[in-house]
DNA sequence: CCTTTCTGGAAACAGGTGTAGCCAGATGGG
DNA sequence: CCCATCTGGCTACACCTGTTTCCAGAAAGG
């Protein structure tokens, strides 16, 4: 709006701060408070700013919640995306899942807020679980898509596919939320492991032409 | 407290009309309206009662939503293993879990409203959440239980067995999820084919003694 | 019939929420 | 220096929440 700086820096650049201030705030409070202490009064309170400046950026709190939502996600689906590219070409299905679900786990342990915010946390509020059910739905369908490079897929086998892959992505989220909440006890690697070994059980079993 | 009939029924009987009036009507207003939109005076309302009847009964709405929470999984739990019990005691792993799966299955179809509120909606309340979370344990530990009197499982191989047993119930929950939203479409008998399939290939994987 | 008990409805209270406006003071441009 | 703009804090509004109380009327017992 007006070029004039303030304090020394510009508007825009003053509008960009406070956005990004709201944004932290927000997943902070998210993953302390949950979403129910979440609220919008808290949220400009920890970012020490005025309701009136949230207005400025969003026009509900929802708009910023899904905001920190997709953040997460996009992020988390470019490190898993970065790790199977790590993985190389060529390589197997195991040793593709291992590598994608490695790069996604240090991302989560490098700020454990985006994985509780993500995988906990979202399912609490109306928006951010319909959020969360698609993110879940385009990561299901990714995982099928990747199937068919690995395996020859029956055409009819479209349900069987669907469901393989609905259960490795609740499988590998809900396994996740057991191990950061330490009831499964093993390093990360060692979890890695045993999702691509049941990556690919699961994978060999569904692929079988004639399963009965 | 009083003995005193009061329209021909006793004080008591009136009370537990009540009380089983407020479950009905939460068990509704959860199924279609969510955790956010039941109420204490939405539920009362819905049971066409006062907020003083409420307190009659419950101390606090958690109270009152956990009890509607509690009351499906205990019928759930009953009818998986009356389905167990269907198999015989002799049958293998794929059939008993097939029975158990699809008497489970006949439950939900039966009252949608439970399946909906059981799968989807109690992680939306943080007391339901908890309760959800423990439920899953149970399921989870019952699992594991059950996989050893199939398998010779090696002692050291419990955090296997952990990850596997969270994937079958993760994994189940979510598809039936999908399958009630019309996502995955098929007949509740390949339904449980699919499951019961998967937990199959899962179990034979994770009891393979050298996964190397 | 008259008193006691129960019923359902309304209202009041104290919080919390989103939303918006007002205002003294700080900061900048001319 | 003066004026326009921006800043943060406070306040107010209307709504919804749980919780409690009050009250007119219906039903039952003596």
């Amino acid at each position: 709006m007006s070029p004039r700086p303030y304090g020394g820096v510009t508007a825009d650049r003053r509008r960009a701060d406070r956005r990004t201030a709201l944004l932290e705030a927000a997943l902070d409070l998210l993953a302390t408070e949950g979403v129910r202490g979440t609220s919008l009064r808290a949220v400009c309170a920890r970012a020490g700013l005025n309701p009136r400046y949230f207005y400025e950026n969003y026009t509900d709190l929802d708009a910023l919640l899904t905001e920190v939502y997709d953040r997460i996600v996009t992020e988390t689906a470019d490190a898993a995306a970065q790790g199977v590219a790590a993985a190389g070409p060529g390589a197997d299905l195991r040793t593709t899942v291992r590598s994608a679900t490695l790069a996604a786990l240090d991302m989560g342990r490098a700020d454990p807020r985006k994985a509780r915010v993500m995988l906990i946390e979202a399912s609490a509020s109306p928006v951010l679980r319909a959020r969360q059910r698609e993110a879940r739905r385009r990561y299901t369908r990714l995982v099928i898509d990747y199937a068919r490079t690995f395996y020859d897929v029956p055409p009819d086998a479209d349900a069987q596919l669907h469901f393989t892959a609905t259960m490795l992505v609740a499988g590998w989220s809900e396994n996740l939320i057991a191990w950061l909440d330490g009831e499964l006890q093993t390093t990360p690697s060692a979890l890695a492991d045993m999702f691509a070994g049941a990556a690919e059980a699961l994978a060999d079993h569904a692929a079988r032409p004639e399963p009965r």
